[in-house]
DNA sequence: TTGCTTTTTTGACGTGACGTCATAATATAG
DNA sequence: CTATATTATGACGTCACGTCAAAAAAGCAA
């Protein structure tokens, strides 16, 4: 089961090699970004080997939003894994998806590419499901510590409030904040200088008003914030991350 | 300066018919399934009249942009002018939110294509501006409802908290809920079955956070929606709404 | 090694759309 | 009514996608 021919060892380095090419592309300029024919010249090879690898454009930024889901796990993975409060454990987290969009953007934009019906609607149901499961991965860690949470006693549930939901939220709060500080035009005119602080803050806020223990408190937070930031980029992948 | 020669008003005409033409093209095959070879032929005109009004595609979808922030905002001050506590006409707002992704969902596609640098770099400054113009009354008008709060009492903000980080929060919420609720894959996967209960409940938990007074009361919370919602899709433009 | 089958590669081809631009048509003004 | 300015036209050059029949390479069996 594990023994590969020499061809097909060929065959796995070049789909490395495709995805490797196409991220930049895809990230700098979108789908139409991404060029087939340049892809295949840059590797010395037939337009029609590319194909084989996959059918058309989308499943290749498909593919690169699987890696990128990838990625953003192994930081959630690495978040949650340090020992401190449940309230902490959580923001690392949010810490994990700062240093996302940060160190590898070029993933987070191809990731933002997949949502669309234009893209999505032409990819096969095979990968679609492989990155939903890497995404449903993602909010189980997260999922892990709010009921973490609830068995430390720091949080507890109101009627009709599901731990999902609470997972929602943050990815909305998050995720949301950062995408709009990538792509908000007007954000700059609305006044807001420090987008990361406001959306740490209007997390603790969201969590406080969840009822979750121990209340926001910013001397401590920050000191928190800065310890995991550390950690996190200092293990980052080699390579991946451009100078 | 309000005299328009016929010829004037037919290029106008032919302006707005192109936008309606573009739009669902837009809304439902992205950058890629708008073709201005098609608007050409069905306007009866040749393509470089097409040409004559938007220099390039993505000039046209950030046109479609600007309609849109333009028809949200009309919704976000329906919503505000309604009389209530502090707490209800934010409440309203985000109603507004939801109003706009369900009966306005071509304009809400057309919108989230302009966030990406591969459209956005290729449009004018001018336009850009305009969006930029309109997306900042948009939030003006919230922010002009947690400034009433503040003057009446109901809220307080803390230390380094600014109205306009407030305004941030709520916009990644409800915007960012919203976005995933309509492009991630996996939410089902996740167990979310009522996404906009979720949002409105992690809304209400972030304003619980920041103090804003009174506290979410289900029962009451429940009642004023219902009665936003009502009036905002009783006002709705007819002809925008497909049946 | 040789010959046959299967897998993989190739690149010319058909298609379709973009954006341009010299020219033609039309409108405006004097 | 003519001259100038504005607007419309559509053929053209360009580019890239995705296909596919034919060729090449790889695998395999005798």
């Amino acid at each position: 089961m594990e023994t590969l021919t020499p061809k097909q060892r060929e065959i796995r380095l070049r789909e490395l090699r495709i995805l490797e090419l196409a991220l930049p592309m895809v990230a700098s300029g979108g789908l139409a970004g991404l060029s087939m024919e340049f892809i295949a010249q840059e590797l010395r090879t037939a337009k029609g080997t590319i194909y084989n690898h996959f059918p058309n454009k989308e499943e290749i930024v498909l593919a690169l939003a699987v890696e990128a889901v990838d990625r953003r796990l192994d930081l959630f993975n690495e978040a949650v894994v340090m020992r401190a409060t449940s309230r902490q454990r959580i923001a690392a987290i949010g810490i994990a998806c700062e240093v996302y969009v940060d160190y590898l953007p070029d993933w987070f934009r191809a990731e933002q590419l997949i949502r669309h019906d234009s893209v999505w609607g032409k990819t096969s149901q095979k990968r679609q499901e492989t990155l939903r499961t890497c995404e449903t991965r993602c909010m189980h860690t997260v999922a892990g510590v709010v009921r973490d949470a609830i068995a430390a006693g720091d949080l507890e549930l109101a009627d009709s409030q599901r731990v999902e939901d609470i997972v929602f939220g943050l990815w909305s709060l998050t995720h949301g904040g950062l995408v709009l500080e990538a792509t908000s035009p007007s954000l700059a005119d609305l006044g807001i200088v420090d987008s990361r602080a406001a959306i740490r803050r209007n997390c603790n806020a969201m969590l406080d008003g969840l009822g979750w223990q121990p209340r926001y408190e910013p001397k401590a937070y920050a000191n928190w914030i800065t310890q995991v930031r550390e950690r996190l980029i200092g293990n980052l992948p080699v390579g991946v991350v451009g100078t």
